[in-house]
DNA sequence: TAAATAGTGGACAATTTTATCCAATACAAA
DNA sequence: TTTGTATTGGATAAAATTGTCCACTATTTA
């Protein structure tokens, strides 16, 4: 569905949200360590995802990662998605064609059709703010 | 969603099933190039759909990939799917935790399980024979 | 201003996926 | 039974994705 970059990319934003709610920032470390990654690999997605101005960067000591408590209720999944993979997710045809639309669907464009419009939906309706608050209630897990 | 192989995988066998409704068995080079598709590698996945028992091959002057028609409205796209890409669409979590479950769910888990069962059910109800039966009318394509 | 800390950026390596090549096999027809 | 045709299977190769390494920059604190 996504790449494990973005599948990565979204475990470090629950957790960088979650930490931030507390107050406190993370270190690169402590990301790839919630979310049991690799953490130079995890290094170049915090770097996407910063330049997409989705989480804070802080360099030297003291720095860290973290995100804007007053703007996490802003952040959907869907900004997240699409800064890492694209709007792959959202346009590609679901048999690889070039060129499919309403006007030359592929065979099972309306059928994917609707599951799109669906995950779309849910992509764009759902906070990081309330996956963060989930995890720090120990309701969810980022990792095994 | 699914891997460049089962997307071909799919596309070769609505056009096979849609020749096969027309009683006419189609070469390896006719599917590649109905689908226009690297034809060497098709080879690879009409290998598996048949060794699947979703296609039939024929070697020898004569031969080809054919389907069988009375068989034709039994097979789902799941099957396809599972016989190229595994059960990884039903069930890899995703965040792509290993053990992601109602019991220890990842933050999106529930959100995704609507998704998930959507695209199942669809994958499971929609048949080859009826994808085929549009693209001979004309109304869908394979390429492009 | 020196030292320590933490992210950055570029090059590189491993792995997985996608794609190619070719000899071998199986089969139908003459 | 020979010949031609079409798939098979194994070895490789190319490309994309995932993952690593390291020197550099920015920043805080002493």
């Amino acid at each position: 569905m996504f790449s494990k970059a973005c599948e990565y990319g979204i475990r470090a934003s629950i957790f960088i949200a979650e930490q931030s709610l507390l107050d406190r920032k993370v270190s690169l470390k402590d990301v790839a360590e919630a979310i049991e990654s690799p953490s130079a690999y995890t290094s170049k997605i915090l770097q996407r995802l910063s330049k997409s101005n989705i989480i804070n960067s802080d360099k030297g000591p003291t720095g860290g990662f973290s995100m804007d408590k007053s703007e996490l209720e802003k952040v959907k999944l869907n900004s997240i998605v699409y800064a890492i993979d694209g709007d792959t997710v959202y346009n590609g045809c679901g048999l690889g064609l070039k060129k499919c639309n309403a006007d030359k669907p592929c065979p099972v464009h309306n059928q994917f059709k609707v599951i799109r419009d669906e995950l779309k939906k849910m992509l764009e309706n759902t906070t990081v703010k309330t996956l963060a608050m989930d995890y720090e209630k120990g309701l969810t897990f980022l990792k095994r």
